[in-house]
RNA sequence: GUCCCCAUCGUCUAGCCUGGCCUAGGACAUGAGCCUUUCGAGCUUAUGGCGCCGGUUCAAAUCCGGCUGGGGACGCCA
């Protein structure tokens, strides 16, 4: 049977290429009907923090990804150090300063990637490395190997910053008379700039990109296509599809930049195929994380406000100024709106507010027919009153459609709104 | 410095293994047009690429070699 794992360090939160390299770990295990292992390498006492374990956990299960098996290496010390003692005991190892060496035996490693193909080593960097620290705990390499074996993992899928840990590790494998798993090696995530995807590129974490806005799904399809795709031109995939179609060979070799502008449109397609209520749900919980809501909103007029804008989302926190002035009456014309205002039409505003003010019916195609006899009447062009009424109603100089903004912000919002438009034109 | 990985439009990729069907396909981004009350969305369309040099071959994006370029690793971190 197939058993992958995916083992990360709680020194720091879940990032881009951690999570790739767990969806594709998890992927093939899904694919194979086999299993998943989470190893938390928190051996390194000092950096490792238990609020960045909760965050990974966190952001795994988010991301729709589940566990079959989880261990701590932390708790399990004696397991490496009985395996060092053996080495010891073997001649292949020695203690020295308290801690345990390990005596690397020459010759040339040729491992056979399963992403790679074959991949030679001629020499190592060193002749021997540290497996036990001084403080008891053990190193990388070493619980690496140990666990890996001991776990029974047949596939170790890792980023291919750990080419060069390979030949080390093989060489414990033999000194330890295990069985060496398949390695697969995926390729880096680059920032956009070409180096390592750090500091200088905004997001980076899971939990960030959450924040930001970004749904899990969009995430996990966007993560897909760097360095793999269906070859079929296809460019959005449901997980399900994609465990059936996912193999680990298929993986391409070179590293790929992380493109905001291909995750946004993939996102803002999430969002917009969403249905109503599921999209209403989500929104509701992310801008309630925000604190934007005010208290006591109407589930269903935030299901109509949510209509009207989800359209045009990019990422949920687009909703949140755009749509403020749905839920509160506090907003001010923004500067760039202020332009439209410069003509006062203050008579017009008045004689279509009332025209609104008698509809039996306040709903879209009512107003629709209304508001276009309205600009008739007086001689002027639709869109000379629509711009004008979509700053009264919005403060914005761009928003929703008008007239299915105004039928959900309801006649006596509208009316009230069109009031205040009327009075900034008397006090300007 | 030593070792290793990679190389198709600006970006992500299909094609490469099993040379001819490739005047290299798709997506994002960008330009133009249509639609339109703004923005967006949608639709149509355009621009744009096999890093270079050799070799093998009737034929190379595809095979081989070199070069160049990019990336990674060399911790009692993981």
């Amino acid at each position: 049977m197939v058993r992958v794992r995916f083992a990360p360090s709680p020194t720091g939160y879940l990032h881009i290429g951690g999570a790739r390299t767990c969806l594709f770990n998890w992927l093939y295990a899904r694919h194979c009907k086999g299993e998943f292992i989470l190893r938390i390498e928190d051996t390194d006492r000092e950096r490792s923090k238990k609020e960045y374990l909760d965050e990974i956990l966190e952001s795994i299960s988010w991301l729709g990804m589940d566990w079959d098996k989880i261990f701590y290496q932390s708790q399990r010390f004696n397991i490496y150090k009985e395996y060092a003692q053996k080495l010891i005991t073997k001649g292949k190892a020695y203690q020295k300063d308290d801690a345990i060496f390990f005596k690397y035996e020459f010759q040339t490693i040729q491992i056979n990637d399963l992403i790679r193909g074959k991949i030679v080593f001629s020499q190592l960097p060193k002749e021997e490395e540290v497996i036990i620290k001084k403080d008891g705990s053990p190193t990388y390499n070493f619980s690496c190997v140990v666990d890996d074996a001991l776990m029974g993992i047949t596939h170790v899928i890792r980023g291919e910053d750990h080419i060069p840990n390979t030949p080390k590790q093989i060489l414990m494998y033999k000194a330890l008379g295990f069985k060496e798993p398949l390695f697969a090696h995926v390729p880096l995530i680059l920032s956009p700039e070409g180096g390592r995807l750090s500091k200088r590129f905004g997001a980076t974490s899971i939990r960030e990109f959450k924040e930001a806005g970004y749904l899990a799904e969009s995430l996990v399809n966007y993560l897909l296509l760097l360095s793999w795709s269906p070859k079929d031109n296809r460019e959005i995939l449901s997980i399900k599809e994609t465990i059936e179609l996912f193999d680990i060979k298929d993986v391409n070799k070179s590293a790929a930049e992380f493109s905001l502008e291909k995750l946004d449109w993939i996102n803002s397609f999430y969002i917009k195929s969403k249905n109503i209520d599921e999209l209403a749900k989500i929104l509701y919980q992310y801008t309630k994380d925000k604190n934007f809501l005010p208290t006591n909103i109407d589930l269903e007029y935030f299901k109509k406000v949510v209509f009207l804008f989800r359209e045009r989302l990019i990422k949920l926190s687009d909703f949140l100024d755009r749509a403020r002035f749905c839920f509160y009456d506090d907003y001010t014309y923004l500067e760039e709106a202020k332009e439209i205002l410069n003509k006062n039409l203050a008579g017009e505003i008045e004689f279509l507010k009332n025209r609104l003010n008698l509809l039996p019916n306040f709903d879209k195609e009512t107003i629709e027919k209304e508001f276009r006899e309205v600009c008739k009447e007086l001689n002027l062009e639709t869109k000379a009153l629509v711009h004008p009424v979509r700053v009264a109603i919005s403060g914005r100089r761009i928003g929703p459609g008008l007239f299915e903004t105004l039928e959900v912000l309801g006649k006596d919002k509208v009316i009230q709104r069109l009031d205040r438009l009327i009075k900034y034109w008397q006090n300007n």
